[in-house]
DNA sequence: CGAGTTCTTGACTCGCCTCAATTTGAGTGG
DNA sequence: CCACTCAAATTGAGGCGAGTCAAGAACTCG
């Protein structure tokens, strides 16, 4: 998208029957002839860890299902300090605007794996088929509650909590996405970000980032393999510290009940 | 939507052509037969301020356009706290949810009236013309694209940075929505909030709030008639107090570049 | 193994919260 | 019109949590 010289080289879409993407992405509301046009317009692209997919100004050229990796949204302030919006996984979609031109910054916190689709034809298909742009509506709605749900994390919760919530919603998010079943109120993942996009995501700096994991792993909430591999043994037990979260479900509040500390 | 006894009775759709809305909210989609079949299910509804229109968790019966007044969207955390989550004006929309239920509460913050449509004929609606459907899409993109501009806001701004962007958001709301032409870069509006409120959509305390609006006030940068009343003489230099916005536009930036302070 | 980045930990500071006392303002009844 | 009441707002004193600054440890990658 960004169409950086190091960029991986385009590849045909492999069919579509056999991708990561079909039951589950946007393509997931297409058969028969609309699939066929999605499928002609699309792209494969790989993106570098740590690379740029589009910048925060940039005319919006391409659309694209992310079909493995994670994204990351960052917002750059006029004095140049970037905040973290929202991570993207594989299933979802990058360029929601009707606008010309992007919001935010999307960069690859991972290798990421697209799948793009140029904006004019794409647009067309979504004119021609009620169906994907209801799929594209919902999506949106979805992201819409997710954002006011965080900005009770940023305006009203301890650093603690935040941490904490951060790194539930990471965790739910590496166990949808994951292949394997995993054990029940279990999860293992790889973090995507480092303590410092943490930070820039949480409104808080590194270093309280730091102490705060710190404290999650004394308290035994947590485990660390590395500074990046974390292991969540229970978590009912983190959403119950993530606490007030909107998000917590019935397990993480019956929990929040129970007698420990 | 709420259904409490001291709502004001039903009253059948003033002749949508006479409609404050007609132009500007939803239904500026629609004509002809399209608009009869909204216009038929349509509901005239009058809310008195601070009465709620619906609660969090409730069934999503009723949807809304805004014909006039200001409503605040809440949500309530766990331990019974309050979170201002957004604000709603006329020509806005309530309840763009796919969900049964909602995901938030909605109050009246002055007296509303509100144009209200049962789900299941509008539902339909929705289906049968994908123009009305688009309309929603996009407020609900812009809805987005504000909710992550205000997780800025709470994430990285000091308590006078976020006051004085809360009442930029409201002042230039207030000139938009008002109906006399103000002069440029000027505005005067009633705060349809108490500080107590001002607090709960900021993250911050009343106390906070109290003491920066002073300081606001001393600084020059606004006027308050009464507490409620407020006079905005400078938008631009609210705008560079309120800085680093996202949403400061190329009038803003100018300000914040000029050698005052 | 060495160089650079990332992460952790500690000491100190400061901004916002907390608690508490007034002050202001709107509404009510004498 | 004024006295009374109650909610809303202001102002002040003090404490705590997160930021800042700085040093050192732990990873990562040539």
């Amino acid at each position: 998208m960004a169409g950086q010289p190091n960029d991986r080289a385009y590849a045909p879409p492999a069919r579509c029957e056999m991708c990561v993407a079909r039951y589950r992405a946007l393509c997931s509301t297409l058969s028969g002839e609309q699939l066929d046009r999605l499928a002609n317009m699309g792209r494969r692209r790989t993106v570098p860890a740590n690379q740029y997919i589009f910048r925060d100004g940039d005319e919006a050229l391409y659309f694209a299902s992310i079909l493995s990796g994670v994204v990351k949204l960052i917002k750059t302030t006029a004095d140049g300090e970037q905040h973290i919006i929202g991570l993207m996984y594989a299933q979802d979609f990058l360029g929601h605007t009707f606008g010309k031109s992007h919001r935010f910054s999307a960069a690859a916190a991972t290798e990421v794996e697209l799948c793009t689709f140029p904006r004019a034809p794409f647009v067309r298909l979504l004119d021609d088929y009620p169906p994907m742009e209801r799929w594209l509506f919902e999506f949106t709605v979805r992201e819409l509650d997710h954002c006011r749900d965080w900005t009770l994390t940023l305006g009203r919760k301890s650093s603690y909590e935040r941490v904490a919530s951060l790194l539930l919603i990471i965790a739910r998010r590496a166990r949808y996405t994951g292949n394997g079943p995993l054990p029940r109120n279990y999860a293992q993942f790889e973090l995507p970000l480092t303590r410092s996009e943490l930070a820039d995501y949480l409104g808080l700096t590194l270093e309280t980032v730091s102490r705060m994991v710190g404290k999650l792993k004394r308290k035994g909430l947590i485990e660390l393999r590395s500074t990046r591999e974390v292991i969540v043994p229970d978590i009912g037990l983190l959403a119950a510290v993530a606490s007030m979260d909107g998000s917590l479900d019935a397990e993480g509040r019956q929990k929040l009940l129970e007698p420990h500390e």
